[in-house]
DNA sequence: TTCCGCTATTTAGTGATACTATCTACCAGT
DNA sequence: ACTGGTAGATAGTATCACTAAATAGCGGAA
């Protein structure tokens, strides 16, 4: 990712997973295979993992240890009612930034 | 601010600075007076000195002493071309994860 | 005069997060 | 045995916003 892409994920790469994890369960490989076809080409693999342990250690997801049939077992991923919460807060603290930052960008010529 | 507010400015208070100082030149306490007037009232003014410090170093801006009627002379800054180039970037690396955002906020019942 | 408040900038140290790079582990097909 | 795709873990690095404190100039109140 270029530079710029990685410093503004910060803070935003957890709520982007959180919503994922909304709309149903889900593990770190497969986290990972959707953002890179949703465009983030360049998202490191680590990374996922990393946001996940994160997420888990706060409480916003529930885990559960599923066998593939190919290769280790998966962790998958459910988020829970704490995490749907931290999740609501998200919304607003983009909301807020989204706003602030389009009204910058409206009023350049 | 919130510590999703703080991890979420990370990558876009750059830009929101310089699109600030693309409207014209201004000085670090004014551009944390405005931002606090535009509800960042939380933002940590050193924040703001550091921020200008990195700009200036990576060549985005022109700086100017300039006397002030009450307190220390104002450092000035002024977005020269190469900073219009890297907010335009900003603009595009913005662009892409807003959208990308915006659509998993719509997938939200 | 002395102190306080507002203006204005600087800087040392901390914490959070995405990255790089590498390692482990499992299975299928050649 | 070897390769490639699937799946996860982790040690170390860089960047950036924050905390906290210091410096400095000026005006008005005490």
């Amino acid at each position: 990712m270029g530079k710029q892409m990685t410093e503004m994920l910060k803070g935003t790469l957890e709520g982007i997973v959180l919503a994922i994890l909304f709309a149903g369960p889900a593990y770190g490989y497969e986290i990972t295979a959707r953002l890179r076809e949703q465009g983030f080409v360049h998202l490191a693999e680590g990374t996922v993992y990393a946001l996940l342990v994160r997420i888990e250690q706060r409480g916003f997801v529930d885990v559960e240890k599923v066998p593939s049939e190919k290769g280790p077992p998966r962790k998958v991923y459910s988020l829970n009612a704490q995490g749907r919460e931290y999740l609501e807060d998200f919304w607003g603290t983009w909301s807020f930034l989204a706003e602030r930052i389009e009204q910058l960008r409206k009023e350049r010529k």
